[in-house]
DNA sequence: CGAGTTCTTGACCGTTCGGTCCACCATAGG
DNA sequence: CCTATGGTGGACCGAACGGTCAAGAACTCG
């Protein structure tokens, strides 16, 4: 009944969640945005409401999009183990995007906002809570495969992988190269899962305890 | 021969970094330095050049004050494990000072401008770098002192440390409760730095542990 | 006590900020 | 083909930005 959109909510989000993750909340001005997308003003306006707004919208997507990634990779591998050892290596890239080390969009965003937003800061908070949840599971399963000691309370050591996953993260944003990078996520992972397949009773398929 | 100045630089460098600590890079203005100091704008460019080489002393006052800190803090406990692992719990801090999260002055620092302004990146990473070889020696002395396995690359454990340190603070952004945070700091104390008071040869004089 | 020198203050500058508004346009339904 | 409806782009706005400057104030030295 009318003229349609020109533009691609989706992509714009996208072009939207780049700039703000290279440059950071305050560092990205209007004009950055309305480059980025190739809109006018008054579309992003009419569209998204303020930046602010805007900038929430890209955030939740990516949260949302990360969330799926997480449980995607958490349900892959055949022996969650593997899983949990490979999330602390995840932030350290592909050799080949060699893109900036710009982090993660929403640590960057919890650390730039967290303090003047409350709305950003009770975001991350309930991200991460949902993100440990995860592993958490994961962390169970491993347990159930007879890969991870089945004392342990699988939440405890879910927030201690993921806050050695996030001081990677932050590692890599220092510049430290990927060789010694690389060692450290090894290293982490080591000692946080140790391998448990010696002493471990061999029935890989083992379903239910209690 | 003059007028002299009627501030303290120290004082005035000190009030500076507590703002942009608080604030952050970009979203501290002129104006708030001219509140939080109490100087005029022609004081502030007379005496420190403009915003961000105001900001670069104040981030290397800060930088130089922790390791200072460190230093002595690595040094003080008789036993140099005892050091280690309250290194992973001086992030949480005092129950009573009971100030806002706002993590490390550098980390955030890192964070907002590291993708931007080389110098800022420059800094942290010989910063972090510094901070690897202290605790680096101080793994070094455990290892001596017989309270950690003798065979491990001292740098490789500091920097495991020194990560899973980095996670820790930035969890404690997101706003997780002090209890967990020191549950999860101490599990990973517990995981990088193992007891190895057992399996010990007893050649050191041991003073009771409580 | 006067001259010289530095520090302080606040007015001022051009620019850029986030945000609003409106004239114009493209489309779908009648 | 015409009209109603929503989309588009850019002119425009006041405010705040970082930064400059000049005039006056405070001090030391001769």
């Amino acid at each position: 009944m009318a003229r349609p959109r020109a533009f691609d909510e989706e992509q714009v989000l996208q072009a939207v969640r780049e700039q703000f993750w290279d440059a950071g909340y305050a560092a990205t001005s209007l004009e950055d945005l309305m480059r980025v997308t190739g809109l006018g003003k008054g579309s992003l306006y009419a569209a998204f409401g303020d930046k602010r707004q805007l900038f929430l919208r890209a955030l939740r997507g990516y949260t949302d999009e990360n969330h799926d990634h997480l449980r995607r990779a958490l349900a892959e591998p055949p022996r969650a183990v593997d899983a949990l050892r490979m999330l602390l290596e995840a932030p350290i890239g592909d050799p080949a995007d060699a893109g900036p080390r710009r982090g993660c969009l929403l640590a960057n965003s919890t650390c730039e906002l967290g303090n003047a937003d409350p709305e950003v800061l009770a975001h991350a908070h309930r991200t991460y809570e949902t993100t440990t949840a995860l592993i958490g599971d994961c962390v169970a399963r491993a347990q159930r495969e007879g890969d991870l000691p089945a004392g342990a309370d699988p939440i405890a050591l879910a927030r201690a992988l993921l806050a050695a996953q996030q001081g990677i993260v932050f590692m890599s944003r220092t510049g430290l190269d990927r060789a010694t990078l690389t060692a450290t996520a090894r290293s982490l992972a080591a000692r946080l899962l140790p391998d448990h397949s010696g002493d471990r009773t061999d029935r890989t398929d083992r379903t239910d305890r209690s």
